[in-house]
DNA sequence: GTCTATATCTAGATAGAC
DNA sequence: GTCTATCTAGATATAGAC
């Protein structure tokens, strides 16, 4: 369907060159039709990005969520662990979603601003706390010592925030074996594992 | 002058809303003169640009090596530690600084993307490798475990950058309370403080 | 649904008076 | 150096034929 491949294309030139700086006409260009056309399927260049905020979004909450319940029955720290690398590694594989996700959090078109924060916002505010949850669960079971679940949850995301926007500034870097490392650098089980 | 004023508010609008979403009559409005007379400062939008863009990095860098110099006669770990500290007390408290140099690194300008990322590769690496030096030093004086010293100033950035994102995102979060506990999750002293 | 042709608007940039 | 007036290019968007 072409609706379907004009997104794919919009979804890829919107992450790399941002909202402002991509022109219908380029989109057209890309999947051999013309500027016009695109009309026939989005009332507009804004609904169409919006449309994909929609998808990318989603699929961002669809990651998570299957990665807080498949890990579920393991212990804090290993869930954690467990965690930071479905997420990584679904982004690793996705680069566009990648930079079209992080560039809408950081720095979202100004024409629409307002409501991109705030559903990012809430939706990041909805993750925290399940990893705060966790985090929470994981000093009840003596796991992790007794600090601010919230802000252990902060940085928690740092880390992982961090990770991923250097997935987008080195291509070429061996995730696979950076993402060991990166999360052996974040203190987990002080009370247990004092030799990592 | 008015060549500062005009930088001084170009800058704050690009760290806000982009290159590509400010216009110059927004920058000559804001200042109280009209578009044209900008011309008489900068040939044209991108060179005011190009120009913040060399002040910032050079802010960047001085801000670096400032915390490198000031830091010299301290331990690996207490070293690392002072220098996140001043880094990221330094973009807190300039915080149209930290949105232009993210937005830079990440994001850049369509138009000029090729050129700002090299410059900003290379002020990376060398930063890098300064960390990889005093993480090599650590290990050479048994604070840390013998890991690769560039791994371990990339799991570094990792968390430093993570942690300066969120400040552009979380505007009224306690940083000065969180980034003891961001930086007291990231391991720093396996070998001597098994107890945090 | 796709096209050609065109309307409309806005931005960067220039000319030239003062 | 600042202004008014203007040029030009390129973008979104629309009209209407096929």
């Amino acid at each position: 369907m072409t609706s379907q491949k004009i997104q794919q294309v919009a979804l890829s030139l919107f992450a790399e060159k941002g909202y402002d700086a991509t022109a219908l006409s380029e989109i057209a260009n890309k999947i051999g039709i013309k500027k016009p056309s695109i009309y026939a399927h989005y009332p507009g260049k804004m609904e169409l990005f919006l449309e994909i905020v929609k998808n990318v979004q989603n699929d961002y909450r669809a990651c998570w969520f299957d990665a807080l319940k498949t890990s579920a029955n393991q212990p804090a720290d290993k869930r954690l662990e467990a965690i930071f690398f479905t997420v990584s590694t679904h982004y690793i594989n996705n680069k566009d979603n990648l930079s079209f996700l992080v560039r809408l959090w950081l720095f979202p078109p100004a024409e629409c601003a307002k409501n991109a924060l705030d559903s990012m916002h809430s939706l990041n505010e909805e993750l925290l706390e399940e990893i705060a949850i966790i985090f929470r669960q994981g000093i009840t079971d003596k796991i992790f010592h007794p600090e601010s679940p919230e802000e252990m949850a902060h940085a928690y995301f740092c880390l992982l925030d961090g990770y991923l926007a250097r997935v987008i500034r080195y291509p070429n870097f061996d995730y696979k074996k950076a993402v060991s490392l990166v999360w052996k650098s974040f203190v987990l089980n002080p009370l247990q594992n004092h030799d990592m």
